[in-house]
RNA sequence: GCCUGGAUAGUUUAGUGGUAAAACAAACCCUUGGUAAGGGUUAGAGUGCGGGUUCGAUUCCCGCUCCAGGCUCCA
């Protein structure tokens, strides 16, 4: 059935280069292939400027072509063959080479007028099943992906067997927009990104800032339950601690510059693992330490490329969950698995389901630092683990890092992008580039080694993920307001005054309306807020008592941001259920 | 960084080579209303920044800044 998908998509890949050679003769047609939704084409226009206003242009062509698309011949041909047929497309030829190279065969598929090297995998009669397409944006993408390469033209477009899956489609790409974390930040005024600050510098409004501090609390509870101790470092510290890592040497380009600071010269952190390899040294360690577990909630400043940054997804500044596990070779696993563990419990909280696990593991060439027994042991648990929990996960063989395994959480955006979250690593190197050491139970002097996790990855693209996963309607534990107050009237305005200080009493976070609108507007505005609930006091609420005896005993009437009408309940039966709904993040 | 597109009141948008229009939000007034928009009045931008063309530019041109999507899916 995939397949299918797959055939059709990339047959109409070539519809939509047969097309794009009608109408601009001199172009040269390179790769395109079906991908997750759709298909791409990448086109060298030459000196022409393609924008979307010449989408529907081609797209017109695309469906005059195909009438006459009545099946796709594929056929082999021999090199010299193929190098005619495509001399004047330097990057066909370059292809040509390559499979050349590989040994393989070279094949080419023929519809109606046009024919294209390719390797096969096509429907059988385009003029019969190419119907419902729609071609969608146009981009840059570098020749084979590399930057160093000539900029294409990447045209992308979708197609679906029935009219419905592609209207289901468009409509699917439609809402997804209104998930998008830079709209709702904005209309929720949980971040602000003011272009005065500067590119990839956000700010916490004050109700992103209480979502913030909401999942700081509960990582600090969390970890602190599991032994994790908490330090706070400096924003900046001396260049030859991450020259001492190594970091200076790999990731410089990503720092920002280094600024001279009496007479050295001092980093903006781009990453914490010194600080906290400072805290290990600063004590004669003994195996009885062990693991000791340094951890932060700390922002570190990163110099991404200016064209990858976006909203909150992307940033300069990213505020991890970070910690160094310092342990014993032979507490490795178990301590990796503890993090496993606590990862999924998070992810769980928030209730993510849509997320992978990418496993780096060692390819056989390469060379690695460590113990090869805790290395293939750490994979091994760490396969087991995922599976039993029946996880999704690939294995992608020469993706650990050089000096030790790691595991990555990647989780989708609202249209579909991945994004890479959490994050666990093993490392034998820091311990010896710092000189770490403890003193084991014979006296004898031990090298420690390291995990560095974060497992939520960065607050600010985990926030962004979560807007986009709730779109807004946060649950009761995380909204920034969780109640609104609409008093009926202003003639209740004092009642409502005090319940507004007994939900404050209670730790509740309130917003009190008492805009002169009907109550109507009042609701439609709460409920646009998300607030979760909706607290409605008039006449049947007040019902005659004072302040005194409606503090004592009085109701209020509860509706919810859904729009379910909940009736009457008692004030304190109320709170009760709230703190009880809070307790359980849910 | 590179490609394409974009930047107009707090927000979302309209618009024109002759010094900007609307909705929502805001403030005030009337209304005191029971589950998704009651009515009225007022104020609010000189059109991202810099330069050029022009009698005149928000509109055209150039540079810059910032934003969005893309630059991994292999003939």
């Amino acid at each position: 059935m995939k397949n299918n998908l797959d055939n059709l998509r990339h047959t109409t890949s070539h519809l939509l280069a047969a097309a794009v050679l009608e109408l601009y003769p001199y172009a040269r047609i390179t790769l395109g292939p079906p991908i997750e939704n759709g298909f791409y084409y990448d086109i060298d226009f030459g000196n022409d400027k393609i924008s979307e206003e010449d989408l529907p242009k081609i797209e017109k062509k695309m469906r005059q072509l195909v009438k006459n698309w009545t099946s796709v011949e594929g056929k082999e041909i021999s090199i010299d063959e193929a190098k005619k047929l495509f001399k004047n497309n330097q990057y066909k030829l370059e292809l040509i080479e390559e499979i050349t190279k590989k040994g393989e065969k070279i094949t080419i598929y023929k519809s109606g007028n046009f024919i294209d090297l390719c390797r096969g995998g096509h429907i059988k009669n385009p003029s019969q099943e190419i119907k419902h397409f729609k071609l969608l944006s146009i981009a840059g993408a570098y020749w084979r992906g590399n930057e160093k390469n000539k900029m294409l033209t990447r045209i992308y477009g979708t197609v679906f067997p029935t009219k419905e899956e592609l209207d289901k489609y468009l409509w699917q790409l439609e809402e997804a927009k209104k998930r998008d974390h830079k709209k709702i930040g904005k209309e929720l005024k949980l971040f602000i990104l003011p272009q005065d600050v500067g590119s990839g510098l956000l700010i916490w409004s004050p109700y992103g800032a209480i979502i913030r501090r909401k999942i700081e609390e509960l990582i600090i509870n969390e970890q602190t339950k599991r032994g994790y101790l908490h330090v706070y470092t400096p924003h900046i510290g001396k260049k030859t601690l991450w020259q001492t890592s190594g970091h200076w040497d790999l990731y410089r380009d990503k720092m920002y510059a280094p600024m001279k600071i009496d007479e050295d010269e001092y980093l903006v952190k781009p990453m914490n693992c010194p600080f906290h390899m400072m805290v290990y040294k600063s004590e004669l360690r003994s195996y009885k330490d062990l693991p000791l577990r340094i951890a932060e909630i700390a922002t570190v400043y990163r110099y991404e490329k200016a064209g990858e940054l976006s909203g909150m997804l992307r940033v300069r500044h990213i505020t991890q969950d970070d910690s160094h596990i310092f342990c014993r070779e032979d507490q490795v696993v178990d301590e990796f698995l503890g993090v496993f563990d606590y990862m999924i419990y998070l992810l769980n909280i928030f209730g993510l389901k849509d997320y992978y696990f990418r496993l780096g593991l060692r390819s056989p060439k390469e060379k690695y630092l460590g113990n090869d027994e805790i290395w293939i042991k750490a994979e091994k648990e760490i396969v087991k683990a995922i599976e039993k929990k029946g996880l999704n996960y690939i294995k992608s063989e020469g993706d650990a890092a050089f000096y030790g395994p790691k595991l990555d959480v990647i989780i989708k955006d609202a249209i579909g992008r991945q994004w890479q979250c959490g994050t666990i690593q093993v490392d034998f190197m820091l311990p010896e580039r710092f000189g770490l050491e403890y003193i084991d139970e014979n006296g004898k002097i031990q090298r420690p080694a390291l995990i560095h996790r974060a497992p939520l990855g960065s607050l600010e693209r985990f926030v962004a993920i979560l807007i986009e996963h709730y779109a807004g309607a946060f649950p009761l534990w995380l909204s920034p307001v969780q109640i609104a107050i609409l008093p009926v009237s202003e003639k209740f305005v004092d009642h409502a005054n005090k319940l507004a200080e007994i939900f404050q009493k209670n730790n509740l976070r309130i917003e009190n309306n008492f805009e002169n609108e009907t109550l109507s507007k009042k609701i439609r505005s709460a409920t646009l807020k998300k607030i979760p609930y909706l607290v409605i006091i008039g006449e049947k609420e007040v019902n005659g008592l004072s302040l005194e005896e409606y503090e004592k005993n009085g109701l209020v009437a509860i509706r919810t941001r859904e729009g379910k009408d909940l009736g009457q309940i008692n004030i304190n039966q109320f709170i009760l259920n709230l703190n009880r709904q809070i307790e359980t993040f849910s």
